[in-house]
DNA sequence: AAGACGGGGGC
DNA sequence: GCCCCAGTCTT
């Protein structure tokens, strides 16, 4: 028997539910697990363009499967938490290599997935393949949150575990689909974070939180620590050619698998550097700093731009190394803040154009 | 159980 | 500026 919170919830996604998000539309597993990836901490708007650029570019799971990782990181970039999309290349590939090419239907045989815990699990089974599951995602535990007063911060374990017992007693069995995007829909609509649409919440009557005032008390806020700040500069290291030369940085940690220009710690010549590493530098020229704020530490960035006399035979091509030309560009993986120090350089240096 | 992991948008 | 977001993985 459906219970009433979930048939409230139904009513309402029949009347004002979001139905024309393109992965609403020709749904398949493939689709909705990778809309799943894109979402996780991602807004809907971000997403939107990715996924329609991942779904052009890799039209089934074997295109991505078969598709170089740079290339994947290339599409990705401008995201952000690039393990996503390390574990959704990786996946790809198990799904074709373990799986004949189709996604498994159980949320246990997905989660085992790189890349895919219990909820996504549990949107790709209700979703994709309509059968029942259960999801806790952040517009989830917010409405529930509130529904049920429930204390604490979700990254806690009660209170995770408190959500997703009322998670699975509310998911009904018939309708398990729309039940999923529904509470998602109701977490983003109407139940948001700072102003709540109470009058027009389908299972206001019921909300705890509602009848008490206390809606913006939950669900609790994450306890908040002080960043630290780091320091860094980021060399660009420019040819004769004008071609700028790039890293690949580590597959883990901060924008793992990324290119990226060589940092030097604040502490560090850059004069030293550079004429160790790449010979003699005709001009340095010290940009202003900016700060790069991750969710666990300030970046204080300076640019510097160094002209380079020669390219210099003690970097290897190839092997976590290349020269990047601003109008001819690779597609690989580029952090956000290298990507806007290269477009910045493209810019000043139109003249590079001729040069290849 | 706690920390790591990006970038963008709301306010 | 601060807060949070269609979470998962590692330690």
């Amino acid at each position: 028997m459906t219970d009433t919170f979930a048939r409230a919830v139904l009513e309402w996604f029949d009347e004002h539910g979001r139905k024309h998000l393109p992965w609403q539309q020709n749904i398949t597993p493939y689709r909705v697990w990778l809309s799943e990836i894109m979402l996780q901490q991602t807004q809907v708007t971000t997403v939107i363009p990715y996924f329609e650029a991942f779904t052009q570019r890799f039209p089934q799971v074997q295109d991505l499967a078969a598709a170089p990782v740079d290339d994947v990181l290339h599409l990705w970039t401008g995201l952000g938490y690039y393990a996503r999309a390390r574990n959704l290349h990786k996946c790809a590939q198990l799904v074709v290599s373990e799986h004949g090419g189709e996604f498994p239907d159980t949320v246990e045989a997905l989660s085992a997935l790189p890349g895919i815990g219990e909820s996504t699990a549990g949107a790709i089974v209700s979703i994709a393949f309509k059968k029942h599951a259960a999801i806790l995602d952040g517009n989830v535990k917010r409405v529930l949150a509130r529904y049920h007063a429930i204390e604490g911060w979700p990254g806690q374990s009660a209170p995770l575990k408190a959500l997703w017992q009322k998670a699975r007693l509310h998911t009904p069995k018939k309708r398990c689909n729309h039940y999923t995007q529904a509470m998602m829909d109701l977490g983003s609509m109407l139940c948001t974070r700072s102003k709540p649409a109470c009058e027009l919440c389908p299972v206001g009557d019921g909300c705890v939180a509602r009848a008490t005032g206390r809606q913006l008390d939950y669900p609790g806020k994450k306890p908040k620590k002080d960043k630290p700040v780091k320091q860094t500069y980021l060399l660009m290291l420019r040819a004769p050619s004008g071609e700028l030369l790039l890293q690949q940085r580590p597959p883990t940690g901060i924008w793992g698998g990324l290119w990226s220009f060589p940092e030097l710690a604040l502490d560090q010549s850059v004069e030293n550097y550079c004429h160790e590493h790449h010979g003699e530098a005709l001009s340095l020229e010290y940009w202003d700093s900016y700060r790069h704020t991750f969710s666990h530490y300030h970046l204080d960035i300076t640019p510097v731009l160094v002209q380079l006399a020669a390219r210099g035979d003690k970097v290897m091509e190839g092997g976590g190394t290349l020269w990047y030309n601003v109008h001819q560009p690779e597609a690989v993986g580029l952090a956000a803040p290298v990507k806007r120090l290269l477009e910045s350089l493209a810019q000043l240096d139109p003249l590079s154009q001729e040069t290849l």
